[in-house]
DNA sequence: CGGTCATTTGAGAAGCCTCAATATTAGTGG
DNA sequence: CCACTAATATTGAGGCTTCTCAAATGACCG
């Protein structure tokens, strides 16, 4: 029922839109990019998938993929069909509650960054939710690679890769962060929390 | 198990957040305006809810409500209390399939709007949406009722309450619709959809 | 070392927000 | 039925943020 897929790499896809679903699964180490094409062919980034996470659970509705997964690098998965464990939580109220709150906890993450309006505001609520993600699976909180592009983060604060460049830079420049590449280091998380508007208190 | 409870009325709280979780709720009659307040108190709103769609599904994780609920007009529910639909589900294969899909087809519906970042496409995407989900429960498809205020809806698409004037006035003038009050009817829903460049083909 | 892609930087234009004022609507009490 | 009030909505002007376009720099790979 649950099988060890991968090694996925960069620019692999995992699953493509339109495919029919079976299995969900759960990101067992590397980062995936979830992501749809528009009427006119441009990337919609829906958000990353790091270790420890689930992807595939906007699939149940529809039985098909609604969006695009690729590996951003080296990418190992937990694939877990879905028809087996849905038949298994029949049997098994802890493992179907289990699901409700995963699902249940899925709905309305993207609500975090879309509620701030300014370009700061979302970088900054978008470099701690990364933060707090990492810092949940026991990887370090105030250090973490971006493996994604600039253009990839760009696209899902839905701000010019520009602009995301100079906010950055910006934020460097305070010494709120550091940035080498693509890893950053958090200097000054609860200056972050501040510019956040939205800070999320439950992740 | 299944209480019908209400009316509401405009402005009554069906629940805050931070409450405790029991139940579930589908929307009978009337408009619900789900939404939190940020670390400022500022009020963020995170969507609108029409008769047969169901509120309460993102407070299962936690086992308290994330968010608040207030009736903007006479709203009348079905209150589901989750731990006896949940009890049932795992009896009832069928069932449980059912909350699955419900639970998994709520996933991601937020970024539909946040997709697009031009003022005028989010107000596009909006009032499609709004429309296609009217029309799916039986209500015209291109003749609605907003009961919502321009605040609440500005608020709800991340723009000044003056930009979403603004903008209905441009798609008014330019007869793409035709706005009385909160009145409005689609006069040309092909250009909307052009407009919205993130047209969504699955609702 | 050369080529490709990602990233940064600069300058100008466009879009949107803010502030302020006016207009409209709905509700209230005389 | 008609003021009167409060809330909502619209409109205008100016400024700031962000985008677009263009070019330069830097990182990675064969």
């Amino acid at each position: 029922m649950v099988d060890h897929v991968g090694p996925y790499h960069a620019g692999d896809y995992i699953f493509r839109a339109g495919e029919p679903f079976d299995a969900i699964a759960a990101v067992r180490a590397g980062m995936v990019k979830t992501f749809v094409d528009d009427s006119l062919g441009n990337e919609q980034v829906l958000g990353f998938s790091l270790p420890g996470e689930v992807i595939g659970l906007n699939a149940i509705h529809g039985s098909r993929y609604p969006c695009n997964a690729v590996a951003l690098d080296t990418v190992h998965l937990c694939r877990i069909s879905f028809p087996r464990i849905s038949m298994l939580a029949s049997r098994m109220p802890g493992l179907q509650a289990k699901l409700f709150s995963l699902l249940s906890a899925e709905i309305g993450k993207a609500a975090l960054l879309a509620a701030n309006y300014r370009t700061e505001e979302r970088m900054a609520a978008f470099l701690l939710d990364i933060s707090n993600r990492y810092a949940r699976r026991g990887f370090s909180a105030h250090r973490f690679n971006l493996t994604m592009t600039r253009t990839e983060i760009a696209n899902y604060l839905r701000m010019a890769p520009e602009t995301a460049s100079r906010v950055l830079r910006r934020l460097s420049d305070e010494e709120v962060i550091a940035v080498k590449q693509r890893e950053i280091i958090l200097l000054q998380p609860e200056r972050l929390a501040l510019m956040a508007a939205t800070d999320d208190a439950s992740e």
